[in-house]
DNA sequence: CCCTTTACTGAACACTGTTCATTTTTAAAG
DNA sequence: CTTTAAAAATGAACAGTGTTCAGTAAAGGG
């Protein structure tokens, strides 16, 4: 019965293409303007086949956002390897950012829009997030150990790490770093190169984390 | 030559009547769902209207953005007032935090959303954000100068904090913390009220500053 | 070859932001 | 008042959106 496990491939494939295809389109536009009559034309296929193999258009860019997960998460496992546990963190850190400000449109999708979370609630779609997340604890861990850095709940800082650079990163994509720019404030961070700003802020906190020596 | 005023006058009031409308309107939904006819029904006027006082969609809600700034800016400013440098950064962070998981729509409006940063460029509609950023280093150099905390670069420590603080609101208010609920992540944090949890972290990193003497 | 099942289509529906010719209201001038 | 010019408001029309579903085409088994 080689048939059914050949529509089964060629169903996967198909889901796959689609969910290439509108990777691809929304890399140039933003959600909103991806339609489905759009993603449709691209794949070569009538808008309604589209409904056969996801729900709906939150349930197809739940899959584009799981796919962002893996191309994130390989992207930033490629750092550096040191044995220096800070400095892991450091390279972890500044790939975080790195990956974020360079795909904006994937990270919004990650880690900011509303509109797929809906659709979410079970399912892996967040497979390679976890590992992500658990990538930064286990090195905050190492750091912890090994006595470069001193913390009570290495947990909670690890959450405290991915907020600052998330909430840095979401900034800066977001465009409201801008205010850095105009004449609007007067302060030495003022007409910085905001990408700069972003790194040379995450290298502060790590030193102040770990100078922090109880 | 009274009338002139007067028209002045009403159109004025006109245009706060329909950010007023459109306010409502998007605390209750989300904006994609905020209609142009949605919002000239609710002030009783045709839709075409509405081009007569706001160029479009983008520029209507960068005025409902800067309406939601003074909102911020007046809630966050009724801080209790104390003598203690550090306590009043705590406090400062608190009611952003507060401010950010209470009015989830507006702050991503304000901080989060690509839309009506388009239409922004110039204009004053960040001014209650700057007088914010202001408060925000002001404190933080007040903590410096009586020596609670030390910094190299207070600007960018007070960078630091706001891109913490809004790190946790941003990942609190898209749901994206919901991973600490199921059963996929395995940490202390988990099951935790997020709402908690993002208070405890703010508490946490403010006594890791604190301690942190050189 | 037939026939059932599966796959695909695209017109239709109710919506969206935006425009603009048309109509109504307003205020000044005679 | 009446006339008239200017200002304000209208809502149908346009091109687009996500989604559905009756109808058509292709495929696989008997």
């Amino acid at each position: 019965m080689g048939i059914q496990e050949r529509k089964e491939r060629e169903k996967e494939d198909f889901r796959r293409k689609i969910i290439t295809a509108a990777t691809e389109l929304f890399r140039e536009e933003t959600y909103a303007n991806v339609s489905m009559r759009k993603i449709a034309k691209r794949v070569e296929y009538s808008v309604g086949t589209l409904y056969l193999y996801y729900k709906d258009k939150d349930e197809l860019f739940l899959a584009v956002q799981s796919a962002a997960f893996e191309r994130a998460f390989s992207f930033i496992q490629k750092m550096q390897t040191t044995a220096d546990p800070v400095e892991k963190l450091r390279n972890l850190g500044e790939r975080y950012l790195r990956f974020g400000i360079e795909n904006p449109d994937l990270y919004r999708l990650m880690f900011m829009m509303e509109h797929p979370m809906d659709a979410m609630k079970e399912g892996d779609a967040w497979h390679s997030g976890i590992a992500l997340h658990n990538l930064l604890t286990s090195i905050v861990k190492e750091c912890v150990d090994a006595g470069r850095i001193v913390a009570d709940d290495p947990d909670r800082l690890s959450f405290a790490l991915w907020s600052l650079v998330h909430g840095m990163v979401s900034l800066r994509i977001s465009q409201r770093l801008e205010i850095y720019n105009g004449e609007h404030l007067n302060c030495p961070l003022c007409n910085i190169d905001t990408d700069q700003l972003v790194i040379d802020t995450h290298e502060m906190m790590i030193q102040i984390l770990e100078r922090h020596q109880a």
